[in-house]
DNA sequence: TAACTATACGGAACACTGTTCCGCTTGGCA
DNA sequence: TGCCAAGCGGAACAGTGTTCCGTATAGTTA
């Protein structure tokens, strides 16, 4: 498994370059931009673009692959670099909230319920749960933050405090993920 | 001000109807419920739905505001009722949240930045964040939590963390909300 | 080089949104 | 009873994501 059966040279072509304009428009318009805008943007056909990635979630986890793969591969490297698994943790999810805060509305298609987007919500959640849950685990075992978190939990907390911060610069993701990030520290809320 | 002009009967009638057809809707198939659908639950033209109520977000404000008032109402009780401003705020946020997450798909419309729903936005925040303000000041005067943080900021916040709690059973929004709530409590994240 | 075919392409068409428009109906009054 | 502004219904519009299918062509074979 892995490799891909050859396609015809134009089809490779134009593979290329839809995810060129669509990383182009994504920074110019938002991730939710219009499917026709990123057609029109390659000079290709609406027919083209759904051959290639059979639907807008495809395009989307396309594009942001590599950067997931760096999200994936900083987490065992925090880790390692960090005398404390807690402040890898909060480095890596620091991170996470670059990476995502950086790119016009990820965060909101993100966690859309809409149809469709199933796809792309399940991959981030396949690649980065798991590098979530050692950080999480170790940080644990580690006396440093309370139990009990699931990593899926904080990966959608996360995820979820970042919709909207690229549009209303009174709200600041950083600092709220900082925030409940601090608030894994203290123990159970005695409200 | 305040008194409306006094409709005709069935303008009157029509827009009782809307509201209950409305909620019903919202209940049964979530607050993105297509428009057609509370219209045909509640046996009325487009027309009639968009006289009433000029936009989606204007006619789901007219089926919380209740819910609403007594959200911003529930505040200043707290605080009376508590010995330690931290709590009320912490009760006042649970409140919040029990609210939005038992919408379904509500906390999802008001993050969104879809046309249309600036009015549903700020309608919220206006209402809610004076409320907040004040439990806020009043923690912080106390010496129970950190300053600097802002109340639109946790308002946005804690209903972002509400986003997706009622469609997957193992993301616990009221649990994260905690943790976020939690850190408020710690000085600042020494990262 | 010429023919042939699986592969790939373009873009019109579909289904579904929120919203607007306008001809028809009707409540309430003289 | 007759009038008409207020109100109504639903077709039509504009903007989504997605599908479909007739046409063009890359790559192979004669």
């Amino acid at each position: 498994m892995g490799e891909r059966k050859p396609k015809r040279a134009d089809a490779r072509r134009n593979e290329k370059t839809l995810l060129d304009a669509a990383a182009a428009v994504f920074v110019a318009s938002g991730v939710d931009a219009p499917v026709r805008e990123i057609a029109a943007k390659a000079g290709v056909g609406m027919g083209t673009i759904y051959r290639h990635f059979p639907t807008r979630a495809d395009l989307i986890i396309a594009v942001f692959r590599h950067q997931v793969d760096a999200c994936v591969a900083a987490g065992p490297a925090l880790l390692a670099a960090n005398e404390s698994p807690f402040r890898a943790l909060a480095q890596w999810v620091d991170r996470y909230v670059d990476f995502v805060v950086t790119k016009h509305g990820l965060a909101g298609v993100l966690q859309s319920d809409q149809a469709g987007t199933e796809t792309l919500h399940a991959y981030f959640v396949d690649r980065l749960v798991p590098v979530c849950a050692e950080l999480l685990d170790a940080a644990v075992a580690a006396g440093e933050i309370r139990a009990g978190v699931q990593p899926l939990e904080l990966m959608r907390g996360v995820g979820n405090l970042c919709i909207g911060a690229d549009t209303d610069p009174r709200y600041d993701a950083r600092k709220l993920v900082g925030i409940l990030v601090a608030g894994l520290r203290c123990g159970t809320m005695d409200a």
